[in-house]
DNA sequence: CTTGACTCTAGAGTTAACTCTAGGGTTTAC
DNA sequence: GTAAACCCTAGAGTTAACTCTAGAGTCAAG
């Protein structure tokens, strides 16, 4: 029955921008729709799932390049579950790299303020000697840290 | 004694690009080196230090902004260890929210994959149902996940 | 004095994922 | 029939931190 629903509907319904729909269309992500006679787009409800689809991938960590290939793979109703448990895996791999990253940082983040605090407290009305996070960074000791 | 060292040698010394040099400088990260006569920039010793000082903070998750910042502070030799603090704290908070969020991401990850297994394991042979993971992806089940 | 390695500046290009603009045309409600 | 609200395209702008280019000048060795 519905004719299709223009685009800042469907960016309404979905909770995204309109030129960021042209820029999903313009990246393969969606299908490019119908046109009224004058040339507007005319989505149909498919496309606002597709769009619910693309922002659940992306809070998964996927970027538009992997997403638009999931989108794929779910259309044509292929398999796929092998192509995905891939992507799956490999993201999880990264993920859990990337937090072993960060939880040394935090490490180091952590010993650099205790290491601030002591001083500040030390200094109480006392000649400063100097922040020693500072100094830290400025002596080359030569730690080749990663990247 | 040394009356300077070209750009290409710093860099070399430190590991960086030439480009990134003068990059640096533009940002102010860097002072200006005096120049010979010809207009080669013509480096101290200090330079490199206040290279390794970017490196290493960089490693720390500092941006380039910050980084400035912290070797104002050096430089005017400050007391600043208050400044420096209350960026190791803000640093220190934006590292353990993120290792949070990646970690209900590979929880999500995680699960999906296993999902994602079983059903390769069920269909062993049999006629495929379709990718799980790609399903619930699909179905508009309007959790609103954060951004 | 010529060759090759080096350096200079200003500015464009890179990546991701948008976001916005200019300069138009279309629909619809009054 | 006209004004408001909507839509179109093509392309520029955004962010961070570089990276690279073109076209020209400089320096050291032989």
């Amino acid at each position: 029955m519905s004719a299709g629903v223009r685009i800042g509907q469907l960016a309404r319904n979905a909770g995204v921008g309109i030129h960021a729909i042209r820029f999903y269309e313009r990246r393969g992500l969606l299908r490019r729709p119908p046109r009224s006679e004058g040339g507007y787009r005319l989505f149909d409800p498919d496309d606002a799932r597709d769009l619910k689809f693309i922002r659940k991938a992306q809070s998964l960590g996927f970027s538009l390049a992997e997403i638009r290939e999931l989108l794929i793979l779910e259309r044509t109703s292929a398999p796929g579950c092998v192509h995905v448990r891939d992507l799956l895996r490999r993201k999880l791999s990264d993920v859990r790299s990337k937090i072993e990253e960060l939880k040394a940082l935090e490490a180091q983040l952590a010993s650099g303020l205790r290491k601030c605090q002591r001083e500040l407290n030390r200094s109480r009305g006392q000649p400063e000697k100097g922040c020693p996070v500072l100094k830290e960074l400025a002596d080359a000791k030569e730690s080749e840290d990663s990247k």
